[in-house]
DNA sequence: TCAAAAGTGTTCCTGTTACACCCATGT
DNA sequence: ACATGGGTGTAACAGGAACACTTTTGA
């Protein structure tokens, strides 16, 4: 669909008033990373909007095919963010002007919009962020190091990256930001950077083999000093 | 708002897309409650509409308060309801239709909604159920024997009281089923009931008054043989 | 053979479970 | 006094925390 036909038209494909954003976090080098597109001089999460013809999870899966490729992420609700303040204008205003497209007041997307918002764990190592034709550029920032962003989207990241302090306590999800294959040492070092805070590595190790979940394969050969840890990955 | 404006005009009012629905949980007699709408034939929950206005929260509390009186009810996000079948329109037909209302198939409350469902926990004693003017009856059920209902609307309600089972684990929430003043056995009873079995008496009281919440008042007279409990409230 | 890293075991402690016992009240 | 129901105490157990010990590898 070409730009003109989506600000003149869309508001006749989308649900007018709803949007998803998705907050994408991978890991690498020890931190916690977050998928964000840029427009024009602030940045984004990742969204879109819920066809008329789709449902909302179906939705919410699409969207975050396109930025991402990925197939079968995880993928969870984070919460609703339903301010009356919540419009995209001016965002949308620079982005367009910039590129030289008319603008109208009136163009759809300018509308209130309540935002679904999900979080993601995803493997960076195959994960191909693409970014859309309305943005400038998508890149991973460390959440500690969040760049200017539009809106509420900067409050939206942290709240998810603050979910999944509490979320990793009753679910086994994190192993979804490690490659298939990992070891405990790894999965450790995950779990204390999620939490901040130290994690006592005996413990850790028995409570995760103890939860059945995890399948021991052979050794993985390092070429540090030291001994070898086992991989591992999820059963069937 | 009259009925024919309402239909004609509303959705410039309203976020079009856009519904709440409540699950409103009461206690009674042992027995957990639901507060339904009647119309026509068969029963909603209450529900409403978001003012472009308004706040999503501001229009969840207000909904509540339309149908229940209550000023500050406890009230808590359950999830959304998306999918691309959830149209009221033979719901909202029946009912005009049978009160000699003209009818239309472009009435905005046709359209294709996307709703977000809360539950509450209210003190039944002190809620004073009100039908809205497009309603023919409002009523307690129990959970154990819901009438028939409109959509997806049995699915919604049992949801949130499959979700309190959770919550009760987590959360101290409970006491907003019960009087301003309860007995331990009171409280005890209604976590029976919620987790539909039995839970050991001394252990539930020490960790009860273990959290530090509940405030001693004297003890209550009774009719009934047996010593007498003392009180509780909630500290503030 | 020593340091580094991984894996396992042991002890302590806390909170949960099950049960027993004590207290107050009406009949 | 005794049956009924409320309140508290105690012993057994499970799971978490802290720490020690053993195994494997590279230098």
């Amino acid at each position: 669909m070409d730009i003109i036909k989506f600000l003149e038209e869309g508001g006749k494909q989308y649900l007018p008033n709803l949007s998803i954003d998705h907050v994408i976090i991978g890991y690498e080098d020890s931190k916690l990373k977050c998928l964000l597109l840029r427009i024009t001089d602030k940045w984004v999460l990742p969204g879109g909007y819920i066809q008329f013809s789709e449902s909302v999870e179906h939705a919410a899966v699409r969207i975050l095919k396109e930025r991402t490729g990925l197939e079968n992420p995880h993928q969870k609700f984070l919460s609703v963010f339903g301010e009356t303040n919540r419009k995209f204008k001016n965002q949308w205003k620079a982005q367009f002007l910039n590129a030289g497209i008319p603008w109208k007041e009136d163009y759809w997307i300018n509308n209130r919009f309540v935002t679904l918002a999900y979080y993601s764990l995803v493997d960076m190592k195959v994960t191909a962020p693409v970014a859309g034709e309305y943005h400038d550029e998508i890149a991973w920032f460390d959440f500690a190091d969040l760049p200017e962003m539009w809106m509420d989207h900067k409050s939206i990241a942290m709240e998810a990256r603050n979910r999944l302090k509490d979320d990793i306590k009753r679910e086994h999800i994190v192993y979804n930001l490690l490659p298939k294959q990992f070891t405990m040492p790894d999965l450790h070092q995950l779990h204390q950077d999620i939490l901040e805070q130290e994690v006592e590595r005996s413990r850790f190790q028995k409570k995760m083999l103890g939860t059945g979940i995890f399948e021991r394969l052979p050794k993985l050969q390092k070429e540090t000093p030291g001994r070898n840890p086992y991989l591992y990955q999820i059963k069937e």
